[in-house]
RNA sequence: GGAGGGAUACCCAAGCGGUCAACGGGGGCAGACUGUAAAUCUGCUGGCUCAGCCUUCGGGGGUUCGAAUCCUCCUCCCUCCA
């Protein structure tokens, strides 16, 4: 095969913060042979979330152009803790949760990468069979002072924070992983930099060309600070509902926005370049995110899903019409036949208790069918249906029985 | 093995016998203004059968009319010396 299309090589970079090395890159590229792209995950219950789909967007990338992908799942890894140094050690996971946990990972994955050229690969098949001595040598490739170059064990260390010895075994299995599995290619966050770079090493000192090291940048989250993390709550899953994920999007700040569209969009560059003209130019931006919001619904649920989801949003919110489809329940009145506003707030799940729903009521949070209601002894009687809004994107439809 | 420091609500962090459901900041939520943006201003931010009551300050026990604050034991964490 001759040289790699130039448009192939800008398009596998594109996004990329770092490509170590990228004249390598365009070598292995050049090779003719599909490339072994590998990437790391943990085995622990995925809920893939935008975030993520930066870094699967990619290797889906590498698929299109005829390579291998390797996922990886770390269920040995998992053992340490959070691969960028959070320093907790998890409990083992049972072979039946991690079974389970590919399983969800499978599901969710094949929304974006392509079956037919995805390996699913555990490290326990290599590392399980490693004994005490083999980890006691592959420990001893690397000394202390190498270690504390990554970034975070640097930090920590300087500044008096504890750093777990088997937290140095992360880079050096992941590492391994690359040897065992010959990867041409490794991707991940900007966070993975020093564990790839050791996959590098490892092969190297095994005798293989070193594999190629591609960090992606980390999506910022909702909050537009922190990176994205369900534990944050500031991220949008791949799974949520059309409706949810539309409305996330638009509520992300305008500066965000630029952010996601580079680093979500699958638009031609032009495109995104002309896009900011027209903000520039005067474009409420409003418009413009909804063409993000649009395409990523559209993405994970289709074209339909995603113009279904944005006239949704139209009529919520520009029209302040009530959405059409909301949580409903059913309460029972008891004895008295009616209840307390603040109660069914709570019942309702508007509210997580009761001194909350009061507050709410009285900070004027609270609308009846599209009425303010500010007290706090307000009743609702058997027989009634009512829509209850709290704030301004919380509803329930609630019928008092 | 020795010495010292620490554990307070979602996070950071005051408090060191009553006026503490606990200062302040961050975060979050709500209201106003908007484009459900940003910025700004305001309020709220343990629970309940809510003008009252109940449970919180690492865990147990104790002193006291009264403890987050004092004593004691325990658990965990950090630093320094060896």
């Amino acid at each position: 095969m001759a040289a790699p299309d130039r448009d192939e090589v800008a398009w596998i970079r594109r996004g990329c913060e770092d490509i170590l090395q990228a004249d390598e890159l365009v070598e292995r590229l050049a090779s003719g042979r599909p490339l072994r792209v590998k990437a790391g995950f943990d085995p622990t219950a995925p809920d893939l979330h935008l975030g993520h789909t930066v870094l699967i967007n990619k290797l889906r990338q590498f698929q299109d152009l005829g390579h291998d992908v390797l996922f990886l799942i770390g269920d040995y890894t998992g053992m340490i803790g959070d691969p960028s140094g959070k320093s907790a050690t998890r409990k083992p996971l049972s072979a039946e949760e991690v079974r389970a946990n590919a399983q969800t990972y499978q599901q969710q994955i094949f929304r974006i990468l392509d079956v037919e050229r995805t390996r699913i690969v555990f490290n326990s098949e290599w590392m399980g069979a490693m004994d005490a001595s083999g980890l006691i040598r592959l420990a001893g490739r690397q000394t202390v002072a190498r270690m504390l170059e990554r970034d975070d064990f640097h930090k920590r260390y300087t500044a008096g924070q504890p750093i777990a010895i088997h937290e140095f075994l992360y880079p050096l299995i992941q590492g391994w992983d690359s040897v065992v599995l010959e990867a041409d290619v490794e991707i991940g966050g900007t966070d993975q930099r020093f564990n790839l770079l050791m996959g590098r090493e490892l092969q190297k000192q095994e005798g293989q060309a070193p594999q190629v090291v591609m960090t992606l940048p980390l999506l910022e989250g909702l909050d537009g600070i922190q990176k994205m993390s369900k534990s944050l709550d500031n991220y949008v899953g791949i799974e949520e509902p059309p409706n949810t994920i539309f409305g996330k999007i638009m509520s992300i700040s305008d500066h965000l926005m630029w952010r996601y569209f580079e680093l979500l969009s699958l638009r031609p560059e032009a495109e995104l370049r002309s896009l900011r003209a027209a903000a520039e130019q005067g474009r409420n931006p409003r418009d413009i995110k909804y063409e993000l919001a649009e395409e990523v619904v559209r993405r994970f649920h289709g074209l339909e899903a995603a113009h279904r989801a944005r006239e949704a949003f139209v009529e919520q919110f520009r029209h302040g019409q009530a959405p059409e489809e909301m949580p409903e329940h059913r309460l029972a009145a008891g004895e008295a036949q009616r209840l307390p506003l603040p109660r069914v707030l709570r019942d309702a799940g508007l509210v997580s208790s009761t001194s909350e729903a009061m507050r709410m009521i009285d900070q004027g949070a609270v609308r009846l069918d599209g009425e303010r209601v500010g007290d706090r002894d307000h009743q609702l009687f058997a027989g009634q249906e009512h829509v209850i809004r709290v704030g301004k994107r919380r509803y329930a439809r609630v019928r008092i029985d």
